[in-house]
RNA sequence: GGAGGGGUGGCAGAGUGGUCUAAUGCACUUGUCUUGAAAACAAGAGUCCGAGCAAUCGGACCGUGAGUUCGAAUCUCACCCCCUCCGCCA
């Protein structure tokens, strides 16, 4: 959300955003809206200061004769007001409805385009690795290994389930305790956050009401969260915090949930694409400071790549341009990783900053130097996310007789250096 | 799940139908005193919306929403959350 004063303000710039955003958005039929609501609300505040005026008169009055005429007029600039009232009502729900669609601005350096073709790769780091042999898929590799049992999985589950076990399990177990160590050495907080969540946050994240079709929903109409960017923003909701406390750095681990609806034919195996996953996310709350937010946001992404570079994968990053970068953000940066068996980069990271967008429904502020409560700036970037990162690791890890190497990085959490044959015993499964 | 108590400004906490323009304390800002600081004393100070160049003025806000009333922090209903006790449970 946007303020209304800056909108008011720069109509122009707003147009702009909404073109260069590829969205449907209409500035001058909502500042007709706008205009509408401010005087009604003058009405309305005009009527009410009479209102009080004529009932003190009421208070006072001695005889019952003035009680009479006094009562008179009151009654009728009740109607009036109720009237005027229940307009303004109506105009306000038009008016929050169109509030939630105003675009934010992207930043200049946002490239043109209409959806992900137009996304441009900016850089690309570590070469992707060359095999003796043909490359398998993490799919193969992984149940020769019996570290995923992805039948079982959809036995249990159904479509996109899985289990992790075994080497398959205690890798996840080491990404995610190698990811904490990793970002906490970078001055990050750790969490671990709720999923289930209350309605209300999703629509002051940005992700309802656009992406309603992808969440879960609850019998008791909360959502199941597909990140813990919700969880992490709704921590200070409400909330002034101090000047001097900023910035929050937070690494929020937590399980997420997207329902990958509409996306049934892509990725319709394997751990690419789950419907339930595990993540650690960097998010920072900072002083609302362009060049801070900047700073931060170049910063997260640059922690994740650097995160994955320790664990020797090759990977480009990926500049998103306006059609496909949400109503909410300013700009992202996609991290992508190579995966040898597709010879292509997929998506592994997420950095997005919003400016004080999201901390204006949240209501995140801090008591700034002169005094006034200020919205404060929010950014995310995704730290580690599971099993879709194991995935990686095994491709671009595997050897000729199908082991796979363990990354440096992780030997000291995997107490293995080669992940070779399943842990434990188990016996063939009858039919 | 059952019973009871509660939600008031940055924090603590009074207020149970009409000068509430929300007491008081802490914290905060400024001033006096002081070499400086502390202490003491004095004054100021909530948030949001709207009008105005401005001083200022109007309105809203006491968990959220609806209702009763000429008038609601205060009464009624629903919902959310917190605390205490009981039950169940990893």
């Amino acid at each position: 959300m946007l303020d209304i004063k800056f909108i008011k303000e720069n109509p122009d710039l707003i147009k702009e955003a909404a073109r260069k955003k590829h969205l449907d958005f209409d500035v001058d039929a909502f500042l007709e809206v706008e205009q509408k609501r401010v005087s009604l609300i003058g009405e309305v505040e005009g009527l009410r200061a009479k209102q009080k005026k004529v009932g003190e008169q009421v208070a006072r009055t001695g005889t019952s004769r003035d009680k009479v005429s006094v009562m008179k007029e009151l009654k009728d600039m009740k109607d009036e007001l109720q009237e005027q009232e229940a307009k303004l009502t109506e105009v306000m729900k038009e008016w929050q409805g169109l509030m939630l669609q105003v675009p934010n601005i992207p930043d200049v350096s946002v490239p043109e385009g209409g959806g992900e073709p137009d996304n441009q790769e900016v850089l690309i780091k570590g070469a992707p690795p060359k095999f003796e042999f043909e490359p398998k898929d993490h799919i193969e590799l992984m149940t020769k290994l019996q570290m995923i049992d992805l039948e079982r999985g959809t036995k249990a589950h159904g479509f996109r389930g899985y289990f992790l076990q075994n080497a398959g399990a205690d890798l996840s177990w080491a990404v995610w305790n190698y990811a904490r160590a990793f970002f906490s050495k970078r001055d990050f907080r750790p969490f671990v956050a709720p999923a289930i969540l209350k309605k209300e946050f999703f629509y002051a994240t940005g992700h309802l009401p656009r992406e309603a079709e992808d969440l879960y929903k609850t019998q008791d109409d909360d959502y199941l969260s597909g990140t813990a960017e919700v969880p992490m923003m709704a921590y200070h909701g409400g909330e002034i915090l101090n000047e001097a406390d900023l910035p929050k750095r937070y690494l929020a681990f937590s399980p997420c949930y997207r329902r990958e609806a509409g996306s049934h034919g892509k990725d319709i195996k394997g751990l690419i694409r789950v419907q339930e996953f595990f993540k650690l996310e960097q998010l920072i709350i900072c002083r609302a400071d362009h060049a801070e937010s900047e700073k931060f946001h170049e910063e997260t992404n640059k922690n994740y790549e650097d995160f994955i570079e320790s664990l020797g994968l090759p990977f480009r990053r990926v500049l998103i341009c306006g059609g496909d970068l949400g109503g909410n953000k300013v700009k992202q940066y996609d991290t992508e990783i190579w995966f040898p068996s597709q010879q292509t980069y997929r998506e592994g990271s997420s950095a997005a900053y919003y400016h004080d967008f999201q901390t204006r429904r949240f209501n995140i502020r801090y008591r700034a130097e002169n005094g006034k409560p200020r919205f404060a700036h929010s950014l995310n970037c995704t730290a580690a996310a599971t099993p879709r990162l194991l995935a990686a690791l095994v491709e671009n890890y595997q050897q000729a007789d199908g082991s796979i190497k363990v990354p440096e990085a992780l030997v000291p959490y995997m107490d293995q250096e080669v992940i070779t044959s399943p842990h434990g015993q188990e016996s063939p499964r009858a039919t």
